[in-house]
RNA sequence: GGCCCGUUGGUCAAGCGGUUAAGACACGGCCCUUUCACGGCUGUAACAUGGGUUCGAUUCCCGUACGGGUCACCA
């Protein structure tokens, strides 16, 4: 069975690329009917933050990505909080220390700090590597602090394959002998994920290809165990473009780049999701662009991750954005979009035909209050508006067009879209000028606005009889 | 700097030895139209580079350039 897993450290928001990850790791596991867990890297202790794992969880939730076992739904290999779980990882280390892959190193933080200085290219010296036993025995008897380090060969190479990069190759000299457990008696993340991902059955590690060159470490750590190696499964990160053209790792300089920010901004999580699901990603044999959570689990698959990284692209999430909001069901679309409407409107006001004039005008959710401020009041505006060649008006054809739509409409007496549109274009043949000119005329009057959410008849139909009479006669003392 | 990885239009990308090198976003034009948006049609635009291998390379190999990642008691 796959078993996969998405593994955060609690940092206090959810950054777009650990989304992907999440993702990609819950779609690899739900394509084959696999488990997904979610277990929360909380090691150190010195970054840990307040409610970073509600937001987590409430991320997971708000996308759809529903896991099996997790810190807050139980399963049979918790705890899933790392934290929770220290005693483990000191076990595992000994067994290492015994097994001689592994060792303690009393060196201080200083003499590091110093060694680090005088070689910038060199790591730890491996200077308690060949510690006698005796000193070791010492040293803990004195209570001296200490780490314990993994015991990297010092020769040869070591390689594992990777599901997208394929073949990654070492040579054991480059590696450190990096630290397992810290001074503080808790595992770092190269150890403690190890050990959890072989002790919660994980077959496939998805992860960013930032550990791509780390995980020969790890995977020295599984042989030293003589655990089964994973499967492992690098994905390409995701850049953002920098204002000079270049570009670096996605990061707050590029923009919204966390779940709520995006969410905040007026993004859909299900428009967020389907884009990032592209971002790396392609489907075999289709054009198709659009798809669910579910189908996502259908088409998804390892071979269709792409090596090289990817530019994140706002306008092509906010053209996501855009479909998403449109598909939307009304009722959906209007309980999405109200808490974004700020503006007070009078109680005469159709809310709900004035939210369908613009569901398929937005592309956030959070342009909406702006798109509905002529409803609430008009703006003040410049009768130089009137003038518009394509309609062929000019502001003295207008002086002399509004007492006369200004009666029109006042002998509408069922006021509704289609009365009023027949009602104008009437006047418009009558008149023998261009229904656009009419038309025009209506809209700027009636909203002080060239670009409007709808018609000039759509607004008045929203407005109401009485405000629309008031708003052309108010353009008509403009104009004289 | 050492090591590792990558490189198809501005962006996402298909392609896996022989193609007129798809498609999407963005951009331009036209149409539709009560503005805008939607929709329809259409246009501009790409295989980083030099060597091989091969009858034939965007596809395979090597070098170069460029970009990225990594070298922590962070994950």
């Amino acid at each position: 069975m796959t078993v996969t897993r998405f593994a955060p450290s609690p940092t206090g928001y959810m950054h777009i690329g650990n989304l992907r990850t999440a993702l990609y790791s819950y779609l690899i596991a739900k394509h084959d009917n696999g488990r997904f867990i979610l277990r929360i890297e909380d090691t150190d202790r010195e970054r840990l933050v307040e409610g970073a794992t509600d937001v987590i969880i409430k991320t997971l939730a708000m996308t759809g990505i529903d896991y099996d076992e997790g810190p807050d739904v139980g399963g049979e290999h918790g705890p899933y909080i790392q934290s929770e779980r220290k005693p483990i990882y000191m076990e595992y280390a000994k067994k290492l220390i015994e097994s001689g892959d592994a060792y303690y190193c009393f060196c201080t933080k200083e003499r590091l700090d110093k060694l680090h200085e005088s070689d910038a290219t060199g790591g730890y010296d491996r200077h308690c590597r060949n510690l006698s036993k005796e000193e070791v025995e010492k040293n803990l008897a004195a209570d001296i602090p200490f780490v314990i380090r993994q015991k990297m060969p010092l020769e040869g190479r070591t390689s594992y394959v990777d599901s997208v990069f394929g073949e990654i190759s070492t040579d054991n000299s480059e590696l450190q002998d990096q630290i397992l457990i810290k001074a503080d008696g808790y595992p770092t993340y190269n150890f403690a994920h190890v050990i959890d991902d072989h002790l919660m059955g994980v077959t496939h590690v998805v992860r960013g290809s930032e550990y791509l060159t780390s995980t020969p470490k790890y995977v020295l750590l599984y042989d030293a165990f003589g655990w089964e190696r994973p499967t492992y499964v690098h994905l390409p990160l995701l850049m953002g473009k920098n204002d000079d053209g270049t570009v670096s790792k996605l990061s707050k300089r590029h923009g919204a780049v966390s779940f709520q920010d995006l969410v905040a901004d007026g993004y859909l999580p299900e428009a967020i999701v389907n884009y990032i699901a592209l971002l790396g990603w392609c489907p075999k044999n289709t054009d198709k662009e659009f798809f669910t959570l579910n189908e996502l689990k259908e088409v998804f698959s390892i071979e269709g991750v792409n090596k090289s990284p990817s530019v994140f692209d706002f306008a092509k999430l906010l053209y996501f954005n855009a479909e998403y909001i449109r598909k939307l069901p009304f009722e959906e679309f209007k309980e999405r979009v109200m808490p974004f409407i700020t503006t007070k409107f009078s109680d005469n006001i159709d809310i709900d035909k004035m939210l369908s004039l613009i569901q398929g005008r937005i592309e956030k959710l959070n342009e909406a209050d702006a798109k509905l401020s002529i409803f609430s009041s008009l703006p003040d505006y410049d009768t130089e508006m009137f003038a518009n060649k394509k309609n062929k008006v000019t502001k003295e054809s207008a002086r002399e067009l509004m007492p006369l739509i200004s009666d029109t409409l006042a002998a509408v007496t069922e006021w509704n879209n289609d009365n009023l549109y027949t009602a104008l274009t009437s006047l418009s043949e009558k008149l023998a000028v261009k229904s656009g000119a009419i038309l025009w005329c209506v809209r700027i009057a009636v909203s002080g606005m060239p670009v409007t959410p709808g018609g000039a008849t759509e607004i008045m139909e929203v407005l109401g009889k009485e405000e629309s009479l008031l708003r052309i006669a108010k353009a008509t003392e403009k104009l004289a």
